[in-house]
DNA sequence: GTTAACGTTAAAGCCAACATTAAGCTAACT
DNA sequence: AGTTAGCTTAATGTTGGCTTTAACGTTAAC
């Protein structure tokens, strides 16, 4: 498929796409005798994979180190080496994740359940000391 | 206390706590006679939960417009709101991962357990499209 | 056959989120 | 008193992650 098309099925701007590329996140790819980039269809898997890495907070650096795994490789061995590895960066993606949400629970839990005589300031500190973001034990808060 | 102590009680640069006063995001401070910022303690808490949040994925403009200058001022219902949302966004990200995941995995099981009368790269092409992951009827996947 | 839609490149531009630099004042130590 | 460390501002630089622009070739439609 021709890059219009690729950008339409994963919603980047061609771009974008050819950025990629350069950079040399997504390898070289084929050419038509026009000059054209010519896409195979799990370009769209690995592009969708890139944009969800990053939505997971990882930088084209990361990924590019992260993902040379060339599916294009069809040698049994290599192709199976490469999904394994794929899986295993999805696990890695998904410990990163698990760990925000995780934080984000904890502190949304703590505030829902501030008893209702202390006021928000004063909350919000003791919630923050819980979770070690604040030193807890600093002279009079005075605003 | 003066901008070093609370650079060094946050790890953030002196430069990046003045940043984000410049752009809005922390309420302008009350000076020295000296004209040296003076910070009440509980900047370090807004500064850490600052720090917090970026890492879960707001931007400094959610940020600006979710934390008021004052925390004794904090919109504690929009503020849960929006970590809540976070929480959810997350949630879809992990949603696809699994997904991704589990699709690989099947991948992976299927072609270990290829019949062994079809070569490699034909198995693998019979396999992936079975997952959606490749559109099987395109002119030949010339990989 | 021409016009629109799509493709190509290199270069420049842009926004977020800072860091660095320059030039100068202040504070603390010896 | 001098040196060093810390503070101030404004301006400029940097990095990441793209988009836009310019100038041009290709393909598809009418």
């Amino acid at each position: 498929m021709n890059i219009g098309e690729l950008a339409q099925l994963t919603d980047l701007a061609p771009s974008r796409i050819r950025f990629y590329e350069k950079i040399g996140l997504l390898k070289t790819v084929s050419r038509k005798p026009n000059g054209y980039r010519t896409y195979p269809p799990e370009a769209v898997t690995v592009l969708k994979l890139i944009t969800t890495a990053q939505q997971a907070g990882f930088s084209l650096d990361e990924l590019r180190a992260l993902l040379p795994s060339d599916l294009a490789d069809w040698d049994h061995g290599s192709l199976l080496k490469a999904l394994h590895k794929k899986v295993r960066d999805i696990e890695e993606i998904q410990a990163r994740l698990a760990q925000s949400k995780a934080q984000l629970q904890e502190v949304l839990t703590e505030i829902e359940a501030r008893p209702d005589d202390i006021d928000c300031a004063t909350n919000a500190h003791r919630v923050l000391s819980q979770f070690g973001m604040i030193t807890p034990d600093l002279p009079a808060t005075e605003i």
